[in-house]
DNA sequence: CCAAAAGTGTTTGTGCTACACCCATGT
DNA sequence: ACATGGGTGTAGCACAAACACTTTTGG
């Protein structure tokens, strides 16, 4: 039989897993350890949850006070809670998905700090706790998520052109779709508008810019 | 600033939603709740995760506690944080969804224990806690999982008739699915092959018993 | 005028949907 | 013999996939 003293329980945390679209490659925000045994490790940010907010507020908090990361869309990813998971103590996590359009305002932020970097999901520097497992499961919840809704708005600007998305698509799943298909399929399912507005600077032909139809991600199949 | 207190934090606990099919409905495992303010609430089986068990681990270990049901098919469904959730204190539940197959042995012991019973999804009790929004959560997972994986065997014995499988799906998705085309999209896909054994005892022509080729629940797109 | 990306339709095949009758068994 | 659920095939349709060239712009 378990006893009632609080502290022979776990404790709660949060980690968010915070993606973003940079140099045609899904990056992934991670931080630098700096206690042993993790002093040369990364970890997606996060801490422990208070009691007095969700896990969620908690996981914006953290975010912030690590990152300067304000306004990034999350949804709960899955919590985590192997025994031996943090030598730090018995803290089950849980992990959130995040995403933050290409050329946010915050994300050139991360690049001045020495304590924070974006790293390519396909070259991962050596990883803390089991963030790497946590970092592998979010990839497949986006990858999945791209195919039956509209999160992949969440990883561009409010304004966008066809091929911009079409790149999200190709990179997060990592393989080609065809470019017709493609733009009759998001026309069709009234999913995109035009926005009457062009590309500026591009070096050729400027592409029509669109926007979502609904700002929130929606469930319909696309691919 | 947080202050390293722990009894600041968060504690951890985990619920059960257990589904069964009994009486051709989707029925739900629920225990009587004594204390106020939920004297005359049920709830899920659940409680606190110990500091030396993973939450899973101990959704096992309560369930079994509390219901006597062991070797349940167990999958994490979300955590739920909110602050004030739980009138007891600050506790955040990670919730696991399990299914039962029709018939097993611990199902009907559940009916000779005055605290806990099988409700139908369509008409539940007053619930405790948030546990009215968690097993709503649970009923859409199910139903959506049963579209692109092979769970619903999980609700069903070894052997089970192509019937049986087919009124799992239309009891928990609320509408009909015609026969030809379900048994042959099973059957093409090589999810299910023929026992060669039949029911026995029925009132009419005895059906044929098939069984999952994969013990484990597979994903494939079944509708 | 050349390079680079944008934009645009049609055809083919596959898979989903709809649909009705005979069969085997127990009473 | 009859009542009950078990078991089977085909045809139409809609959607997905494959596929190549012309257009617009900047340099």
């Amino acid at each position: 039989m378990a006893t009632s003293r609080k502290y022979q329980f776990a404790v709660i945390a949060t980690d968010v897993v915070v993606f973003t679209m940079r140099d045609n490659k899904l990056q992934v925000l991670l931080m630098k350890m700096t206690k042993e045994p993790y002093a040369n490790s990364w970890a997606a940010p996060g801490g422990l949850v208070g009691a007095s907010e969700s896990p969620e507020t908690a996981a914006r908090r953290l975010l912030k006070e690590k990152t300067c990361l304000a306004n990034v869309y999350l949804e709960q990813l899955a919590t985590f809670g192997e025994v031996d998971r943090d030598p730090f103590g018995r803290v089950v996590s849980v992990a959130y998905l995040g995403l933050l359009p290409t050329g946010a305002a915050g994300a050139a932020t991360v690049d001045s700090r020495s304590d924070a970097a974006w790293y390519p999901t396909s070259k991962l520097p050596k990883l803390a706790y089991d963030h790497s497992t946590m970092i592998s499961v979010a990839v497949e919840r986006l990858q999945n998520k791209l195919g039956y809704t509209t999160v992949a708005g969440q990883l561009l600007p409010k304004e966008f052109t066809l091929s911009e998305l079409q790149q999200v698509y190709e990179i997060v799943l990592g393989r080609a779709i065809d470019k017709r298909n493609f733009r009759k399929k998001l026309l069709a399912l009234e999913l995109v508008q035009p926005t009457g507005r062009r590309q500026d600077g591009g070096a050729h032909r400027p592409a029509a810019l669109y926007r979502f139809a609904d700002a929130k991600p929606q469930v319909v199949n696309i691919l």
